[in-house]
DNA sequence: TGATGCGCATTGACCAGACAATGCGTTCCG
DNA sequence: CGGAACGCATTGTCTGGTCAATGCGCATCA
């Protein structure tokens, strides 16, 4: 026999997914389900509801209940700075509505030096003592928050340049980058999939059960040499992150072995 | 005043990042906690573990106690299939350490016919009633389920070919595709993240706090006509997502507007 | 009319227990 | 010595409450 808190949450989640509850309408009240249930303690009702809460299906609103979770996801997309047109020629826009839905973008910056973290040192391939300079960015859309997004780099190559400067720079850092002798000309995406810090929880605004994409950019000189490391932190409830991939003509007839899109 | 169960788990949590509780390690029972803290309730102190339960980081083992998470991500390529060699140059390794780890892998293969769902519809662009194949693979490292793969094509392109056999396919279901006439030239690479399904989190042994990533990928023809989509379900914590980008030469003096590696 | 305040429904935090389930180690017995 | 039985520590499920916090609507009053 499963657990009334389970029956619960399943019966719950079944009526979200086949649309009997649908996103934003309001769930019944603890009070109703510990009625149907036939489970007196509120607590194994709170601990149902507390189930999907985590699974990032409804929020708790006090003191008017809890809803059904509303999504919205933005396009992000890590290639953009490479495509000359929107996408390639636009055989996918049918699938990605409301880019960007026209909704005013502003940002927050703040540039500081510190020391880096592990994670920052190994892929700059710096020394123990040197310390980076970083550039943080908080970008908003209406106000609210949607995206975290720190670049690293060393001091002793950025220092005193405009990258430094903690307002938009008009040309791009990236060309601020290539007039220091260091233009861009390779990257390496990580993408880990966890949930969120709560720091990250309180920046973000996450509610909760929303994991974060960190999007972890390393880009490369012409001579394969680290020239800077961006962390970016993608809310999972707001973004679909995008990729597209051509089948290079130089690497033809390689790799027969495994599925496509696959491995 | 912080309510006690946010400050157990903060406590925690703090020790658990700076490496006073190392991964693997034990933490305090309930009962310890709960008279360290003061607090007579064991629900309370059940309430601050589940936070961190929830955040992916301690795993609770009855009846042993809870235990501070490892994890030990492995490295997925979606662009595996293009590469020659297995990255560019291989000035990352250094990064990506115990890649596949040498570990047997092996994969369950299903194939069967079933009405598409609408994300698969839309991105093959299909008439109301048109049916479609699925062939599903569960793979596995050492028994271990790691990653859901279910590739849906057009029955009628199809039907009746090696797509169809439920069993690896020696030199690949795409140059199946491609004897079928739609080489797979470009793909569309969309990724969600999000908390598992009860179904996922069963399929794939997934502990709780764990997200995963949906990633969808669709692949089209020369002529820009659709023909298969992959969905990848993809545990967070086993997993890195790794691409690799090159600045394209025609793309050159493009986009000089925002930062790179960033959006 | 318009602002103020009050009640009320609902969730948030917490208390003080009970009994069940489950690994693990120890003891006991053949 | 080897296997079965038992106890024990620990988490899982659930009971049956209390008081606090918070929006919202409604009534009250200047």
């Amino acid at each position: 026999m499963k657990p009334i808190y389970q029956r619960i949450a399943d019966d719950l989640r079944e009526q979200i997914s086949d649309g009997t509850l649908p996103p934003g309408s309001r769930l019944p009240t603890e009070a109703d389900l510990r009625e149907k249930y036939g489970t007196s303690a509120r607590s194994t009702v709170r601990q149902g509801l507390s189930l999907l809460v985590n699974e990032g299906l409804i929020v708790p609103q006090r003191p008017k209940g809890y809803f059904v979770r509303e999504i919205r996801p933005l396009v992000y997309r890590p290639q953009s700075e490479f495509r000359r047109r929107p996408p390639e020629v636009d055989i996918y826009t049918h699938l990605l509505a409301a880019e960007g839905d026209e909704r005013r973008p502003a940002q927050d910056i703040e540039v500081s030096i510190v020391e880096p973290t592990t994670t920052v040192r190994t892929r700059l391939q710096l020394k123990d003592t040197e310390l980076v300079a970083v550039r943080r960015r908080t970008r908003r859309l209406d106000g609210e928050a949607y995206n975290i997004n720190d670049s690293y780099a060393s001091l002793s190559l950025v220092e005193g340049s405009e990258w430094m400067t903690p307002t938009d720079v008009a040309r791009g850092t990236n060309q601020v980058l290539a007039e220091l002798g260091k233009e861009l000309v390779r990257a390496l995406d990580e993408i880990y999939v966890r949930m969120p810090t709560p720091d990250e929880v309180r920046r973000l605004q996450l509610g909760p059960g929303t994991p974060v994409a960190e999007h972890v950019v390393t880009t490369y000189a012409a001579d394969d040499s680290p020239v800077q490391v961006t962390i970016n932190i993608v809310p999972g409830d707001r973004h679909v992150i995008v990729y597209e991939r051509v089948k290079d003509p130089q690497d033809f007839e390689e790799r027969p072995r495994s599925d496509w899109g696959a491995e």
